[in-house]
DNA sequence: GGCCTAATGTGAATTTTATCACAAAAAGCT
DNA sequence: AGCTTTTTGTGATAAAATTCACATTAGGCC
C-alpha cells in the first residue's frame, strides 16, 4: 500500500475524530473529501482498497469508521518515541503538543552535551551512551532524528542496533537505513523552497495574463 | 510542473553544493542519483524536463549545473519570513540554523501572547496587530503559520490580506486560500503515524515468511 | 585516425495513481 | 408498496510518474 494512501488514511481518521467530537454519528464520502480537500471518490476508492464499507444511501457510521481505520492504521496502543538532538527543533520536539491526540508519547531525548541533560518539563534528557540501553530496556520503537547532519547517519545507526524499527528525520541527508527500520523525512528548508518555486511561477502566469 | 519534481530538483542542487565543497568539477547522473536515493534515468529525466543538459561521456559541469537550477527555483535573492505562534515549535523555528545555507532568512515572530514579545536571540517577536504593517513594509513574501489549528485559518486569512504568498504550515488542519498563494503543511503527527503503519507491516511481513 | 567505452538524452513502454461514470442499494415520502 | 432521490462501490478510463532501453555522442587510448 503506498504511503500516500496511508497518509490520507490518517487524514481521514482525524477528520472523522473530528466529527464525531461534534456529535456526529454518520458521515458521508463527501463530508470527507470536503474536510480534507480531495474528492468523494478517492475517499470511497481508498475504503474500498481496505475493505471499508458503507451504507448505501446512509454514509458510513463513525464509530465503525474509527475502528476499522485505528486497526489497519495499528495505532491503538500508546507509541513511545525518543527524540536525538536537542537543539532547537528537537526540543521543540519534547515538548510538542500535537502528539497526545495521535497516542504518540515521547519518553526521553539523548545529546551529547552534558549542558542538555536537564529535565524538559516532562521529558528528561539523557547522554546518548545511554540511548541503547534505554531503548531496549523500554522497548522503544520509534525515533527522531534532530543531530546536525554530519552526524545523522551515526545516530541512525545507533538507533537501529538498539533496536529502533521507525525513524522520522529532519537532517537534510539521505539516510541509508535496512529492511528492518523505516524512514520518513522532514526537510523545512526543502518545503520553504519549494514555496518560493510555486511564488514564482504565479508571478510569470500573471505577468503573462 | 509538479511538487514532486521541484523537490528533486532542490534536492539535487543541494547535494550539487556538496559535491562541489568537496571539490568536484563534474558530477555524472549517477552520482546525484545514488546521493539523493534516486534513478540516475529520472536525474537525467528531470533535467532535460528544465532543458539542462550535460556532455555525452563528461557528465555535468558542477558550476553550469547549480547557475541552470538556481534560475529555476528562483533562489538566488534572500528570502525573508516571518513566523506566527512562537509556542514549541514557532519558537524553534525561529532560531533554526538550517535555513541558512538556503538563503532564507526568519526576520520576524508574531503572537497573541504578550509573554513572547521578547527577543529570541536574533529575532524579534511582535504582537499580532502589528503583523500586517510589517509584512507590508518590508515586503515579506513567505509566512509559516505555527498556531494551533484552531486559529490557523484566522492567521493565513490575515497573511493572505497583509500580502504574503506562500505559507507553511505546521497545523494539522486543512487551510483554505486562494490563488495568490500557495501553501505547503507539515503535519509531524501525521508522518509518524505513517511511520508507524509501515513498521506494522513490516511485522507482518516477516511472521509470513 | 580509428576503435572502444562510458555517458547522456529521450521516445516508448510500463506502472502507478486518480478520476469518471454508472449500476445497485437503501432511505424516505406519498 | 411503489417511486424518487441519494449515496455507495467499483470496473473502466484517463492522466501522471517512472522506468526501460537504446541510439547518439564524446573522451581516451593505442
Amino acid at each position: 500500500m503506498s504511503k500516500a494512501v496511508i497518509i490520507r488514511l490518517s487524514k481521514y481518521k482525524n477528520i472523522i475524530k473530528r466529527f464525531k467530537k461534534l456529535g456526529f454519528v454518520k458521515v458521508f464520502s463527501d463530508n470527507i473529501a470536503e474536510a480534507i480537500g480531495g474528492t468523494s471518490a478517492q475517499v470511497r476508492k481508498d475504503f474500498s482498497l481496505f475493505g471499508i464499507s458503507g451504507n448505501k444511501r446512509g454514509g458510513y457510521i463513525i464509530e465503525n469508521l474509527l475502528e476499522k481505520i485505528s486497526e489497519i492504521l495499528g495505532k491503538d496502543s500508546l507509541q513511545k518515541a525518543i527524540v536525538v538532538g536537542i537543539g532547537h527543533i528537537g526540543g521543540a520536539l519534547v515538548n510538542y503538543k500535537g502528539f497526545e491526540n495521535e497516542n504518540i508519547k515521547i519518553v526521553a531525548g539523548f545529546d551529547i552535551d552534558p549542558a542538555r541533560y536537564k529535565n524538559e518539563k516532562n521529558v528528561r534528557i539523557y547522554p546518548i551512551e545511554q540511548l541503547k540501553d534505554f531503548v531496549k530496556k523500554e522497548n522503544i520503537k520509534l525515533g527522531i532524528i534532530c543531530v546536525p547532519d554530519i552526524a545523522a547517519q551515526q545516530i541512525l545507526e545507533l538507533m537501529i542496533s538498539a533496536g529502533i524499527r521507525g525513524v522520522l528525520n529532519f537532517a537534510p541527508i539521505l539516510l541509508r537505513g535496512n529492511d528492518t527500520v523505516v524512514i520518513n523525512n522532514v526537510n523545512l528548508a526543502l518545503e520553504l523552497e519549494n514555496i518560493i518555486y510555486f511564488i514564482n511561477v504565479q508571478d510569470k502566469e500573471m505577468q503573462s495574463s
